[in-house]
DNA sequence: TCGGAAAGTAAGTAAGCACTTACTTAACAC
DNA sequence: GTGTTAAGTAAGTGCTTACTTACTTTCCGA
């Protein structure tokens, strides 16, 4: 009923019909999940009949696999380590894990749709979950980890498990921003703006980790 | 078809199959999420005709609630805080996160099932999750939170916002569950047992907030 | 041993689902 | 203008869903 998109009645070339489908849906398994949603609300959202969904995608699964390749091609072209690329190279430890956090827990404020689909494919078991943890976790953790693993050697960083340090901070930004966007989005527990957040964990990684 | 439950053909008492029902429910909904999970499937799984189901449980909505009861009680009986209560009172900070986090690793462990149930009620927008919010992790929050201001006041650890550090703690324990349970559950990334873990993140957490 | 209550079922119903068919309308090159 | 084609739809199809009805079977106390 309540369409998002602007409806003027003038009709709209395919592939552009294509993407707006793409959207109102990516939107809607955001929110109430694959199975949750059905063709019809997503037909309706983009202001068309339940027909002009399955012209342009085969089924529900195929409209699924195309949102999960728009969202895979969108978030690898937006590297998670691109942003700290320089303080890598210069050994700026500071560097690295504040500005990782204050990257990461931007980009999760503004990709909450995101977030949420790749819970509820995680939990319902498609394919996106695992196809974004194996190109894009899977290089995070190596990259950073062998980082640390060149600081342990500078004899900067304390010797233990690179990965598991890893996994120590990643799982500060990503449970404080599941925190906010499914559980508490009031922030009635705890209310910290991003840069606050990215400055109290990097400061507990770093502290944490130097001799 | 492939029920778990033994299948004597004899009859059960009405609060025998009714706890039954439960149990078999909270499975396929923890698997499936509540939409995903049909009356059907539970009825077969309890081997009994759909009709007893609605015997027992007015309709699927009744039946979700029941089990939110079940588990809130069940999870609050084994209060988080109760293992490192005697760390606490004796000041020793080592045993309190370190004991923290083993009990927290292992108890994800033993109940994936309800982190699954957790977070599918999250993202489905139901009521478990705002309750165990509520009543489990809102306490954990005060009372962890205070004893770090007092460890503050001690000059023992570093000044900044308690609940922060508990946020960056919580954060390790539980994406470190989650990555296993939903992601990783082959540890390819990082096999660490729950007692490795438990060390990483003590240490990092405690070296990192000590001043 | 027998009557009533509890435990159980087979066979529905109406609504909702993914998906199809058979058709109409607008755009646009020539 | 007109023929072709892509964009669009109304009205289905068969299946599944949550839930019901009307009925049968077992248990057990008096």
């Amino acid at each position: 009923m309540t369409s998002t998109a602007d409806h003027t009645i003038t009709r709209m070339p395919g592939d552009e019909r294509r993407q707006q489908i793409l959207e109102e849906a990516m939107r809607l398994f955001s929110e109430d999940g694959f199975r949750g949603t059905t063709t019809k609300q997503i037909a309706a959202a983009a202001g068309i009949s339940e027909a002009m969904v399955f012209k342009h995608f085969a089924n529900k699964e195929e409209l699924y696999a195309a949102i999960l390749d728009h969202k895979a091609c969108q978030h690898n072209l937006g590297d998670p380590l691109e942003a700290i690329r320089e303080p890598i190279s210069n050994k700026d430890d500071w560097g690295v894990f504040h500005g990782m956090a204050l990257n990461a827990l931007r980009k999760h404020q503004e990709d909450k749709d995101f977030i949420r689909l790749l819970l509820y494919s995680a939990l319902e078991g498609h394919d996106l979950a695992r196809m974004f943890f194996e190109s894009s976790v899977t290089g995070m953790y190596d990259a950073l980890g062998s980082y640390i693993r060149s600081r342990q050697e500078d004899e900067v960083f304390r010797v233990m498990e690179p990965k598991a340090v890893v996994r120590a901070f990643v799982g500060m930004l990503i449970h404080h921003s599941i925190t906010t966007i499914l559980f508490d989005p009031g922030q009635k527990i705890l209310k910290m703006s991003e840069e606050e957040a990215a400055e109290a964990f990097a400061t507990v990684l770093l502290k944490g980790v130097t001799k």
